[in-house]
DNA sequence: CTGAACAGCTTGACGTGTCAACGAATAACG
DNA sequence: CGTTATTCGTTGACACGTCAAGCTGTTCAG
């Protein structure tokens, strides 16, 4: 509260803020990066898919999801965006999509041959990634992480700071 | 390895993949995107800028950099991204560029006096935010925090895995 | 001094993500 | 029934991010 002289605060040179990196948003934010670029060179140097048409391929072979807003709710995507992967992975030939049910709205998907052979070429890949990544962690020390995000996620969420 | 029989591990419905939302990768993913979601929107709702643009201005108003290649370097952005949001900080008045120096490639960068007043709001804000989100973390939860994004950082750059 | 190498920055192309407006089909309500 | 609300999906607009090619200016070898 009381921001009365927050502009008073800025001299010629300034906050001497924080050194960014050790700001924990920062830090996601590089660490994720990383893990992308490493996700999407490994997907690229085996001839695979970007790395968003691999999430909703994995989602679909994985049988969680058969329709578009089942990939949305399974896997937290943006429908938008997951409607114009869905054309590029029809045209590029991993997926089909018949209307058939008696909603013509909805599109069930399945994988083409070539999809699931795809797919399967690349998981076996991609689950040595996970195991490499979290291989130094202890079980204990798994439960940890994924408790701190937990919380994170948590307050990501809420922030009332007044309005 | 041995890609053998991949695709035969490919029936009508398929792997039974862990359920996405346990992998470590997609758990980041999202918290990153609340966690931006969350900042974009403290930075629009008060009369702010993008959020990568905010990014840039945090860096030159800390004074860790004045030029491009000081903001890429401190803060691990893209150059041509910066290069661009640079040139809409300047179109919109929050920055001024001279290539006074005797290097005539260089832009030296400073916040003009709108610049400064607007990081001037916004910091205060964004240190709450900050503060809102370690805020259930003790210290040395925040050093286990901090130590396991370390320690994912590190194997997030070499991939071994054959090729 | 001149040419090759390099540094700072720009630009193009593309992929990723987010939001909101919209269309078509279906469901729900009177 | 028919109107209204809802749902699934599409589309446009924009921000974010990454990579590589290209420009101009500087440096350094010869």
């Amino acid at each position: 509260m009381s921001n009365n002289n927050d502009q008073d605060a800025v001299p010629g040179d300034l906050h001497l803020i924080y050194p960014v990196g050790n700001v924990l948003t920062y830090r996601l934010s590089k660490l994720q990066a990383r893990l992308n670029a490493q996700a999407a060179d490994l997907l690229r140097r085996h001839g695979g898919v970007p790395l968003a048409h691999w999430r909703v391929l994995l989602v679909l072979s994985s049988g969680l999801a058969t329709t578009q807003k089942e990939i949305v709710e399974v896997a937290a995507f943006d429908k938008g965006q997951v409607s114009r992967i869905v054309d590029r992975l029809i045209e590029d030939g991993f997926l089909v999509s018949q209307s058939d049910t008696d909603d013509k709205r909805i599109r069930k998907l399945s994988l083409t041959p070539s999809g699931k052979q795809m797919v399967g070429r690349l998981i076996p890949l991609m689950q040595k990634r996970q195991a490499h990544l979290v291989g130094s962690f202890s079980d204990d020390e798994k439960q940890q992480l994924f408790g701190f995000l937990d919380r994170l996620d948590e307050v990501s969420g809420k922030l009332s700071l007044q309005e």
